[in-house]
RNA sequence: GGGCGAUUAGCUCAGUUGGCUAGAGCAUCUCGUUUACACCGAGAGGGUCAGGGGUUCGAGUCCCUUAUCGCCUACCA
C-alpha cells in the first residue's frame, strides 16, 4: 500500500467503508496462500471443516471460523508458510432433499420421474448457481483462506480418493456388504447410520398383551410401545434364572392374530424386575431383539416395506401403514380380551436427523465398514500424544464412541452423492473396482458378465474423513501439497462432530497414511473443541425456533471485525456462548477506539519523528507494558487461549494506551506547539511522535488476528519509518518479546497513576469543577516517593488538572484540605469557600474502617502458632509487610481525618 | 441409568498450582462536551462466590453431599 492516499480518517469506526476491498487486496497481493515449495519456512496448515454446501452462514461457522482465521493470520505473521483450505460438502441427504423439494414444488417433478442422471444434472446446477453462498461470506468475516485451493468433496480428484478408499478397505477386508439391522428413514427411504438420529422424549403408551401358551390354559403378558411389531415377533424371552418363567421356557406360545408358534427362550439380557419380566422378540425390528434374536435363532421377520407400509408378515393387516396397524391390532387384542392394561408412559422415540420422521430399524442388504481395527490407532493417538483436545475432557469423549464403535453403513438409497463403486455379475457377485467397469465386461473372478453398478451412494462422511489429505492430492503420494502440508496442526470444530468427523478422519489417517512413520499419521496435532453458541436465554439456537442470530446481519450492523472480537472476547474456551445481537456493541466500542486512538497517533505523527524514542516515565513505562503484552498475547495464542490474548489486548488498548499513555503524551506534544521549531520542547515532542508511533505499529500488529479489516486500513496510514518491511499488515512479522517489563519504570508510573487517582477522587467528592486548577499538595511516606513525584510532577499536574503541585515528606499537612490516600502517601487539595466535607469524610471513614478489618485480619493470622508454622515463609512475610503497610495507612488516614475537622 | 458442564454484582462472564481488601464489560447513580473517540472521559454504589458438611493455619479455588439448569450417552420390554 502506498503513503500518498490520505483520505480523511473519519471520526467513527465505519466498518462498510473499512471492510470494502480491503479483502481483495489480500488477494490480489497473493497473501492468501502460501509460498511457492522452496521456501525453507516450517509450514503450518488448517483444514476448513466443510460446511454443507447449501448452508449459509450461522453463528456457530462464525466463531469457528473466525478462531481458525486468528490463528492462521498468527502463524503467517509468525514466519509459518500458512495453508488454510477452505471447501464445502455435498450433505448428500440435505443437498439432495433441497432439490427435490424445489423441483416438486416449481415443476411438480420427481426424481423418479426424472431419471436418475436429469436429476443429478438439476442439483449440479443448482449448485453451481446456489451453493458456495457460505464461501462468499466467509470471505466478508475475513477468513484467510487459500481459495486457490477450494475443495468440493464431489470433485474428481476428491471421487477418486473416495474410491481408492472404498476399495482399498475392501481389498482389506475391513468393508463388507451384508443384510443386518439398519436405521430406515420411512420418508426419505434410506438408510442412516446411528449419527443421523435423534432422541425425542415423548408422552406414549406401554400396551401389555397376552399371549397363550399353547396347548395349556396359561398367558404370558409382554409389554410394548409399539403393539404393531407383534406381527413379526418370533419369540418371547425370559431371564434364565426368573422361577415365575422356569417351567415355561422351552414351551411354545401361538402369537396372536397370526396364530404363529413361537418359542419361549431363556436370555441374560432380561431384566427380570422390568416390565412383567417377559420380553417380546422382534428381531427384525429392534436392535437389541436382533441381538437376542441370534442368540436363540429366533428367525428375522421383516413387518414393513421401505415406505414404512406392512408386508405380508402383517397377515391381515398387510398393507396398512404402521400407525393404521398399531389401532388395528390394538383394537383386535382388546376384542379378544388379550389387552391386559395399558400404562402412560413418556419415552424417547428414535428420530432422523434428516427427515424428522420416525426411524424404523429395518433389516436389509448395505454396505458397512469394519470400526474396530481401524479404531485402534485411533485410540493409541492420544494415549501417545499425537492428538491432543484442547479442553482435554474431550478426549473421554471421543474415546468413549472409539472404544464402543459399531460397524458403520456407508451405504445410502440416495442419488447425489459418490456412486459406490461396486459392479455386480448375472449372480450379484460383487466387484468393487478404482475405475468404472462397463457392463457387460467380464467379472474378473467369476467370469460372468457384469450386469449393473450398485445404485446407492457412499454416506457423505465417506467422502469427508478422507478430508485432511486428499484435499492434497491423496491417493497421489507424490504430490507436493500432500508431501509439504499434512499432518495438520490445527482442526477446530464443533462437540457433536467428534463421532460424526473427527474421529473417523484420524481413523482414516492412520488406515491410509501407511507410508508415512506412524507419527505423521495422525491428521492433526491439535483438535480444538469450540464453544456452542446459545440465544441470550441460553437456547440452542436453531431454524425452527427462529432464535438464531444471522451472523452475516451482525457484520453489516457491526463490522465484522466488530464481530470476531466479540466473539473472541465473549467466549471463553471450552464454555457455552450466550449471544444476544446487542452483545456485539462490545467490539463494537472497541473497534471505535482502535479506530480513533490510530486517528489522534496518525494525525501526530505527520510532524518531525526521532530515531529513538522518548526516555520520560511514561515512554518508558508504555514500552514495558508492550512487551508485556506482547508476551502475553503471544503465549495466549500459542495455545489457542483465544479469549485471553483477546482480554490482554482490550485491557493493553483501552487502559494503558488510551487512558494513560496518550493522556500522558498529549502534554509534551502541546509544549511543544507552543515553543516553536527548534526548541527542546519540539525535539522532546519528536521522540514522543516516535514512542507513540512504534506503539501504534505493534499494537496494529497485535490486533491484526482479530480485527483483521480496521487494522489493515489504519496500517496504510502509517508512515513508512513506524514499518520494518513495505507491504500489507497482513504480511507483517509478529512482533518479537523484548524482556522489557517489570523495569522501575512500571512500579513509578503505577504510584503516578495512583496518586492521579487520589486526587480526581477528592475533586469528584469536594465537587471541584474540572476548569478548576487547584494546587495539590503530596505528602510522601518517604524520601525516594518524594523523588519520584517531584521529577514527574508537571505530568502528575496535567493528569490531575492542577495548576502546581508541591510535595513534602514531613511537617504540616495542610489545613482546610480534601484528602486521599495513594499507594505512597496522601494527596490533599483545598477546600473553597462553597466546600461541603461531608461526602469525603463519610468515604475516607469508611475506607479506615476497612483498612482496620484487614489490621485486624492479619493480626489474627500472625497469632495463630500454626499459621507461622504451617504457611511458607514468604507468605508469613508478605502478611508481616502487609501489616505494616496497612499500619502506615490507617495512621495516614487518621491524622487526614482529623486534620479535616 | 451413566457421564460431562454450569451455578460468583441487576445482566453476561473472568478468577492460573488453595495465600493481599474477589475482578471486568453492560446496566444504574453523580459530574463533565478538555482540539482521538459521547460507540467518550472522571468518580461512585452494588457480591455471607447455589445450600450443607469436610480437609487445611488459610477454601470462590480441593473432597463429599444436596438442589436447580443444560448437554452428551444408553438395548427398561
Amino acid at each position: 500500500m502506498s503513503e500518498t492516499a490520505q483520505p480523511e480518517l473519519t471520526t467513527r469506526y465505519t466498518p462498510s467503508e473499512i471492510e470494502a476491498g480491503v479483502y481483495d487486496a489480500w488477494q490480489t497481493a497473493g497473501l492468501l496462500t502460501p509460498a511457492e515449495k522452496g521456501s525453507d519456512k516450517p509450514t503450518f496448515t488448517i483444514m476448513i471443516p466443510p460446511p454443507n454446501v447449501t448452508g449459509v452462514l450461522h453463528m456457530g461457522h462464525a466463531l469457528n471460523n473466525t478462531l481458525q482465521d486468528v490463528i492462521a493470520r498468527h502463524k503467517r505473521m509468525s514466519g509459518f508458510d500458512t495453508l488454510w483450505v477452505p471447501g464445502t460438502d455435498h450433505a448428500g441427504i440435505a443437498t439432495q432433499a433441497v432439490v427435490e423439494k424445489r423441483l416438486f414444488q416449481e415443476k411438480g417433478l420427481t426424481r423418479e420421474s426424472m431419471g436418475r442422471e436429469a436429476f443429478l444434472s438439476e442439483i449440479w446446477s443448482w449448485k453451481e448457481h446456489h451453493g458456495n453462498v457460505i464461501l462468499g461470506q466467509l470471505r466478508r468475516l475475513g477468513a484467510s483462506c487459500d481459495w486457490t485451493r477450494t475443495k468440493f468433496t464431489l470433485d474428481d480428484d476428491m471421487s477418486t480418493a473416495v474410491r481408492e478408499a472404498f476399495v482399498s478397505l475392501y481389498e482389506r477386508g475391513l468393508v463388507y456388504r451384508g443384510a443386518r439391522l439398519v436405521n430406515w428413514d420411512c420418508k426419505l427411504q434410506t438408510a442412516i447410520s446411528d449419527d443421523e438420529i435423534e432422541y425425542k422424549q415423548q408422552k406414549g403408551h406401554m400396551w401389555y398383551l397376552r399371549y397363550p401358551v399353547k396347548d395349556s390354559g396359561q398367558f404370558v403378558t409382554v409389554g410394548t410401545t409399539r403393539p404393531e411389531t407383534m406381527l413379526a415377533d418370533t419369540g418371547v424371552a425370559v431371564h434364565p434364572d426368573d422361577a415365575r418363567y422356569a417351567d415355561l421356557i422351552g414351551k411354545t406360545l401361538l402369537l396372536p392374530i397370526v396364530n404363529r408358534e413361537i418359542p419361549i427362550v431363556a436370555d441374560e439380557s432380561v431384566e427380570r424386575e422390568l416390565g412383567t419380566g417377559a420380553v417380546k422378540v422382534t428381531p427384525g425390528h429392534d436392535p437389541a431383539d436382533y441381538e437376542r434374536g441370534r442368540r436363540n435363532n429366533l428367525p428375522i421377520l421383516n413387518l414393513l416395506e421401505k415406505d414404512g407400509k406392512l408386508t405380508d408378515v402383517g397377515g391381515p393387516f398387510a398393507g396398512l401403514t404402521k400407525e393404521a396397524a398399531r389401532k388395528a391390532v390394538i383394537e383386535w387384542f382388546e376384542a379378544n380380551e388379550l389387552l391386559d392394561h395399558i400404562e402412560d408412559i413418556t419415552h424417547n422415540i428414535s428420530i432422523s436427523d434428516r427427515s424428522k420422521t420416525p426411524i424404523e430399524p429395518l433389516v436389509s442388504e448395505q454396505w458397512f465398514v469394519k470400526m474396530q481395527p481401524l479404531a485402534e490407532p485411533a485410540i493409541e493417538a492420544v494415549h501417545d500424544g499425537s492428538l491432543e483436545f484442547k479442553q482435554a475432557r474431550w478426549k473421554k469423549v471421543y474415546l468413549d464412541w472409539l472404544e464402543n464403535v459399531h460397524d458403520w453403513c456407508i451405504s445410502r438409497q440416495l442419488w447425489w452423492g459418490h456412486r459406490i463403486p461396486v459392479w455386480y455379475d448375472e449372480d450379484d457377485t460383487p466387484f468393487p473396482s478404482r475405475v468404472d467397469v462397463e457392463i457387460g465386461s467380464l467379472h474378473p473372478d467369476t467370469g460372468k458378465p457384469i450386469v449393473r453398478q450398485d445404485p446407492d451412494v457412499l454416506d457423505t462422511w465417506a467422502s469427508s474423513w478422507l478430508w485432511p489429505f486428499a484435499t492434497l492430492g491423496w491417493p497421489n503420494e507424490e504430490a507436493t501439497d500432500l508431501n509439504r502440508f499434512y499432518p495438520t496442526q490445527f482442526l477446530s470444530t464443533a462437540r457433536d462432530i467428534i463421532y460424526l468427523w473427527v474421529a473417523r478422519m484420524v481413523m482414516a489417517g492412520y488406515a491410509f497414511r501407511k507410508e508415512l512413520p506412524i507419527q505423521e499419521r495422525c491428521p492433526f496435532s491439535t483438535c480444538y473443541i469450540h464453544a456452542t453458541v446459545l440465544d441470550g436465554k441460553g437456547r440452542r439456537m436453531s431454524k425452527s425456533a427462529g432464535n438464531g442470530i444471522d451472523p452475516v446481519e451482525m457484520i453489516e450492523k457491526y463490522g465484522a471485525d466488530a464481530v470476531r472480537y466479540s466473539l473472541m472476547i465473549l467466549t471463553r474456551e471450552g464454555q457455552d456462548v450466550k449471544l444476544a445481537a446487542n452483545r456485539f456493541e462490545l467490539g463494537q466500542r472497541f473497534c471505535n477506539k482502535i479506530w480513533n486512538v490510530s486517528r489522534f497517533a496518525l494525525g501526530h505523527l505527520e510532524g518531525d519523528i526521532a530515531e529513538d524514542c522518548g526516555d520520560a516515565l511514561e515512554d518508558r513505562w508504555i514500552q514495558a507494558r508492550l512487551d508485556s503484552v506482547t508476551a502475553e498475547v503471544t503465549t495466549a495464542l500459542g495455545q489457542y487461549d483465544f479469549h485471553d490474548a483477546a482480554q490482554a489486548l482490550y485491557r493493553f488498548t483501552w487502559d494503558d494506551f488510551c487512558d494513560w499513555y496518550v493522556e500522558s503524551a498529549k502534554r509534551r506534544l502541546r509544549l511543544a506547539e507552543d515553543a516553536g521549531l527548534d526548541s527542546a520542547e519540539a525535539a522532546d515532542a519528536a521522540r514522543v511522535r516516535r514512542t507513540l508511533g512504534n506503539t501504534l505499529a505493534q499494537l496494529l500488529k497485535l490486533l491484526h488476528p482479530f480485527t483483521p479489516f480496521l487494522t489493515e486500513r489504519l496500517w496504510e496510514h502509517l508512515p513508512s519509518t513506524f514499518r520494518s518491511v513495505e507491504g500489507m499488515l497482513m504480511g507483517a512479522e509478529w512482533p518479537v518479546v523484548q524482556d522489557k517489563c517489570e523495569t522501575p519504570a512500571e512500579v513509578d508510573y503505577a504510584a503516578l497513576q495512583d496518586a492521579v487517582r487520589g486526587f480526581r477522587n477528592v475533586r469528584a467528592l469536594l465537587e471541584i469543577a474540572a476548569s478548576d486548577k487547584p494546587v495539590g499538595t503530596i505528602l510522601a511516606n518517604d524520601e525516594a516517593m518524594a523523588q519520584s513525584m517531584r521529577a514527574n510532577g508537571d505530568l502528575l499536574s496535567y493528569l490531575a488538572g492542577l495548576s502546581e503541585l508541591q510535595v513534602q515528606t514531613g511537617g504540616q499537612r495542610p489545613a482546610d484540605s480534601g484528602t486521599d490516600l495513594f499507594v505512597g502517601g496522601s494527596v490533599f487539595l483545598p477546600f473553597t469557600a462553597e466546600t461541603d466535607a461531608s461526602k469525603l469524610r463519610d468515604s475516607l471513614e469508611k475506607k479506615a474502617l476497612k483498612i482496620s478489618k484487614g489490621i485486624q485480619a492479619i493480626d489474627g493470622k500472625l497469632a495463630n502458632e500454626r499459621f507461622i508454622q504451617n504457611a511458607g515463609d514468604d507468605v508469613v512475610e508478605s502478611e508481616r509487610q502487609r501489616r505494616v503497610e496497612l499500619e502506615i495507612e490507617h495512621s495516614t488516614l487518621k491524622a487526614n481525618l482529623s486534620a479535616l475537622s
